[in-house]
DNA sequence: AAAATAATTTGGTCCGACCAGTGAAGAGGT
DNA sequence: ACCTCTTCACTGGTCGGACCAAATTATTTT
């Protein structure tokens, strides 16, 4: 940032954001990659020279990051090591931040939509055909009549992640993950109170299978409009239903 | 998930995870907003039974997700409070992660190409005056001679996040910035190669008035198209006269 | 009244000890 | 030789207590 915000920082570092400094380090030169294992704790306390406590900080930074992972032991799955679960990280990021209203419901949604439109697009455009296989095995899946709210929640967002994926684009599949996740409790309360949800989910079905369809086909327009207005109209719904039972509304800026 | 990726949790809760639950179900529960501070440390090992290092390594997480902030002292600013500073995590957790080749450099532009179409759409179609004030005049700004490839660089960081923010979607425009402030070693270094940048800088202003000249007439369309080519026309650029300078590319998945 | 000083509260840091998984080396029996 | 059981060493996880440094507030001194 070259303007405002500025003024604030110098922060004086804490040690443990020293050793966070030298972890990183290391990861941005390459020197650490996924699957490498760090030193011990004990000796990372010789090697930097503080104290334990500082390192565990920095390590627990890192591992809520999705950067690490740490086991007791002895075996060769102990230690701690780099890992690469991104969606993890962000997911929590964002559950958090949605629940202090820093992103009001509508802004995820525009974003969701965003994410999905652009990876329906790639997807059609790149999918393989056990992508395709994949995704048309879902959609069987997805018919089993008797579903909970919950499974037919996670079966469609499994759908989504899986059309994400198609596309090809992880660091997009992963927004999309934490996203839907992100939302996942809101919607699920939210659906429960709906009136008729068997009649919701027929039509999210018959959606799906409609994009699956412009997807196979490769048609890209056609793909992206499709799960464009399927997120939108679907949270619209929702959220509509939503609001019918209850006082009022969540701040929407 | 209904299927994959199961079988693995259980995870025996390790204690900081504990407390770091009790803070998120305050969160959650909306009981903990922005601005409230929590208990100091040694009362929150009292409240809930746990020594001081489980706690502090909870709120080191909660910190690094830009949830809390903590000071030293006794005044109104001192302790530990929820703040609220989503990118700053956000950047953090991508600047790894793409380290760690998790997301090869091709899938960022693509993200930052599809997330900031959306938001020059969204800009075109409710940018208030005052955005648009705030835009032109980042404009003449850039339009200095002689500013170095960092300065320059970052004003145009500026410029999209002002037009991010213009849009009125802060998960977007806090993502917009994540991403653009991961990959921004990466482009100083490519730009730094670059024959003739001040050739590019000249055509990157013309591409952002142009840009803003959409925005300000409304033209939803054209907004989106230009800031989407812009965006990949100039990494096209970069990453091919970093390969032509280099001996080897960056893995691409 | 103003300035210097002390007390207090808060997070930051460290040390040293001990607990609890997890394998590997060794002892013992078959 | 082979298998089983025990022991041991090593890892992260947890704890309590001590002390430091920053930031206010209260107190004393001038």
């Amino acid at each position: 940032m070259a303007e405002a915000a500025a003024w604030e920082p110098v922060s004086r570092s804490r040690t443990f954001e020293l050793v966070l400094a030298r972890i990183e380090e290391q990861i941005l030169a390459g020197k650490l990659r996924v699957g490498d294992r760090l030193p011990t704790e004990r000796e990372l306390v010789e090697l930097l020279g503080v104290s334990r406590a500082a390192i565990r900080e920095a390590l627990r930074v890192l591992e809520a990051q999705g950067v690490l992972r740490s086991r007791v032991g002895t075996g060769p799955a102990s230690g701690t090591m780099i890992a690469a679960m991104p969606s993890a990280g962000l997911t929590q990021l964002l559950r958090l931040h949605m629940a202090l209203a820093n992103f009001p419901l509508g802004d995820v949604i525009e974003t969701r939509a965003t994410l999905e439109r652009s990876s329906a697009r790639l997807a059609a455009e790149r999918a393989t055909s056990e992508d395709l296989a994949r995704l048309k095995g879902h959609l069987t899946r997805m018919d089993v009549v008797g579903l909970s709210v919950e499974e037919f929640n996670d079966y469609d967002t499994d759908f989504h992640v899986m059309l994400a994926e198609a596309g090809g684009n992880r660091l997009m599949a992963d927004m999309t993950i934490a996203v839907r996740n992100a939302v996942r409790h809101t919607l699920l309360t939210a659906f429960h109170k709906f009136p008729d949800w068997e009649a919701l989910a027929v039509r999210l079905r018959a959606e799906h299978r409609a994009v699956y369809d412009a997807v196979e086909s490769g048609d890209v327009d056609h793909a992206g409009e499709l799960v464009e207005s399927h997120i939108r109209d679907f949270h619209a719904d929702v959220s509509h239903a939503d609001s019918h039972l209850r006082e009022a509304g969540e701040g929407n800026r």
